[in-house]
DNA sequence: ACCTGAACACCGTTCAAGT
DNA sequence: ACCTGAACACCGTTCAAGT
């Protein structure tokens, strides 16, 4: 998903103190390669591995020096940050207008669907390497938790609508339940890579079988 | 948890087609030297993380030279591998316990207080790094395999068992139930580390929330 | 300002030589 | 057989020099 320099703008973006990165004088052309070399390192991550690429082949990959991509990016680990930060929130759009139209479960597995589908494609090892350098890294994980708090704002809002009509049980907690649901999504993705299980259906029953009796109201 | 050459026999041992591990005469020696490269790596890998820590490290910590290590393991990768199978099944024997005198749920939550601990603890950059490997590369992960399926057929014992005591849903599907429990507990400790949410009781009483609800007898 | 690419520092792995 | 440690191949990052 691209985003515009205004929502780059807006959202947490981790460069602005980067001393290196601060005389950037045309922000359409520094926008335009970090494009450029984020998607390299897309195809190059995916192909190889986060450890495995080599800036040599990004910079390949993008037409580029290595002394001009390190203009834009300040290590290989603020890369693959841009690069998470930038895939999430794809979804929240259709999350959103599907938990109007057909209910917040439904929803919930159309985001499980694209989610697991992205594990299918062979994306599992890096969300996981992703999640690793995210933990270990604070650099990485700070934007990254930016954007994971609007999907999760989301998520609670779409949720307290389901819990107002009795689709949800009323007396979970809004936020700690869209948290446990986004943990079971990535557990499940995970679990299932690591067992090399590729069956997309197969994941979403499993996930929709677990959320529907988490939400279930109680009487 | 030490394990004894026997068992390491028994389980799939990934070095037995190494070329370069066939010529070790004694046996006793290799598996000593083995665990004090492991511990070694253990140390360097929580310090600095999988991918920081360096192979002059763990040789210095060893006390080994970096020809000798790499008599006893082809990489680093290897060496994650045999630590996190090393380290799985630990808890096994105190579930079953648990199991049989508390119930399901209870040794369940014990489980994943032990697991949720070692996320406390820092380990969660880690475990997340072994997930990625293990995706990645099916030298790390079918060892693990093997000892997860071992884990995993405890899990589905207890759970039939609870399930004749009407203590658990008996229309659910006790493997693919288990499975479930192992992936909704390591996404809600990845979720927590990446979060910096560290508090222990928290994340049992998320978990017991969701297992409770999803365990829970239908009418 | 923006870029290039050689140079630097470092790291995983190997291998000739020693006991 | 077992070990050492220098050497090798490689990679992330920097920086002097060019436009």
């Amino acid at each position: 998903m691209r985003r515009s320099i205004a929502a780059q703008a807006v959202s947490g973006n981790s460069r602005l103190g980067d001393p290196n990165l601060a005389r950037l004088a045309d922000p359409e052309l520094a926008e335009r390669r970090r494009r450029q070399i984020m998607d390299a390192a897309i195809a190059c991550f995916r192909r190889r591995g986060f450890h495995q690429a080599t800036m040599a082949e990004i910079c390949a990959e993008a037409e580029i020096s290595a002394g001009a991509l390190y203009r834009y990016f300040s290590s290989k680990a603020d890369i693959i940050g841009a690069i998470a930060e930038d895939k999430r929130g794809e979804n929240d759009e259709a999350f959103m207008r599907a938990a109007e139209q057909h209910g917040f479960i439904a929803a919930l597995c159309l985001s499980a669907r694209s989610f697991f589908e992205k594990f299918a494609e062979g994306d599992g090892a890096l969300i996981a390497e992703i999640m690793a350098e995210a933990i270990r890294d604070n650099a990485v994980s700070e934007p990254l938790r930016t954007t994971d708090s609007a999907s999760v704002q989301i998520f609670i809002r779409a949720l307290v609508a389901a819990q107002a009509r009795g689709e949800v049980d009323a007396t979970l907690d809004p936020e700690i339940a869209t948290n446990t649901l986004f943990a079971t999504l990535e557990g499940i993705g995970l679990r299932r890579a690591f067992c090399r299980e590729t069956d997309v259906e197969a994941a979403i029953s499993q996930f929709r079988a677990l959320a529907e009796r988490y939400l279930e109201p109680r009487k």
